[in-house]
DNA sequence: CCAACTGTAACTGTTAGTATTACAGTAACC
DNA sequence: GGTTACTGTAATACTAACAGTTACAGTTGG
């Protein structure tokens, strides 16, 4: 999977953790365990998508601005990661003089759209504040 | 998705169409679209697992020798591609003095392994005799 | 023996992915 | 108004993964 979903999602489940509070790409790096750079550009991204604000300047940083229950892991996925069970490779060649190499293409890509469906489905059952939870959990033990 | 996945799956559906024949790497790779070293060594773990049959020397070649019904993708997910959804990349570190950076991989780590139990479950009702069926389904339009 | 294969390992070139650097733009604070 | 602390973004460097290829030993049939 994508590392731009990974550090995205983290990003999120750490904002929501600490509601109402700006957070520099620095100290979201440094829990991320990653650079600042990346940070921001990934969430540019979600600024773009309604997800976080941020400020510039000074005092700067980021903030949540969704409701951690309303953002599922499928919504980040298409926004950061889709298309990434697709294979990048592709056997067979639809000018071949075969049933089967001709063919292969567009069955297996078939497959893998199913596939992401499925991937996309099982992720959208999934919101952060569940991520939040689920860690709250494992602290307690 | 994993090339030698693909590769595979192709050849195991091109073998499935040409019963009780046998396909030398070169047929095969000519087919696939790659080379033919590739397709020797995927059809090596084929054999190992059981699916094909190989003869060295001369006239020899691969032959399917399971029931093309009874071959599920994810069979031969498990065998050739297994955690190809699990991301290389980790955030956070379970040394560190933070609920969330600590606890994030574990998380992570149980998200991903669902999504690979739905994508097998997703592979498990496709057979190589669907794959078979649905190409030469395109064949009649 | 020769020709046609598989089985493997090693090497090469290319692409994708991560880390890093750099700098312009912006806002708070003294 | 200048300094400081940030974001936004592009460019670059480094690294690992991957597909392609070459090479050769081992095997079999004629």
């Amino acid at each position: 999977m994508n590392s731009e979903f990974i550090i995205a999602v983290h990003s999120l489940v750490l904002l929501a953790h600490k509601p109402d509070c700006m957070a520099s790409s620095e100290e979201i790096a440094a829990n991320v365990c990653t650079h600042p750079a990346r940070v921001r550009k990934v969430l540019g991204f979600l600024r773009k998508s309604g997800y976080v604000a941020t400020r510039e300047g000074s005092g700067g940083g980021y903030r949540l601005i969704k409701d951690p229950t309303d953002m599922t892991l499928a919504d980040i996925y298409r926004e950061m990661a889709s298309g990434s069970l697709t294979p990048s490779w592709c056997s067979g060649n639809p000018e071949m003089d075969c049933m089967v190499g001709s063919n292969m293409q567009d069955v297996m890509n078939a497959v893998f759209c199913g596939a992401e469906q499925k991937l996309e489905a099982y992720f959208a059952e999934i919101t952060i504040g569940q991520m939040l939870s689920r860690i709250k959990e494992r602290q307690h033990v």
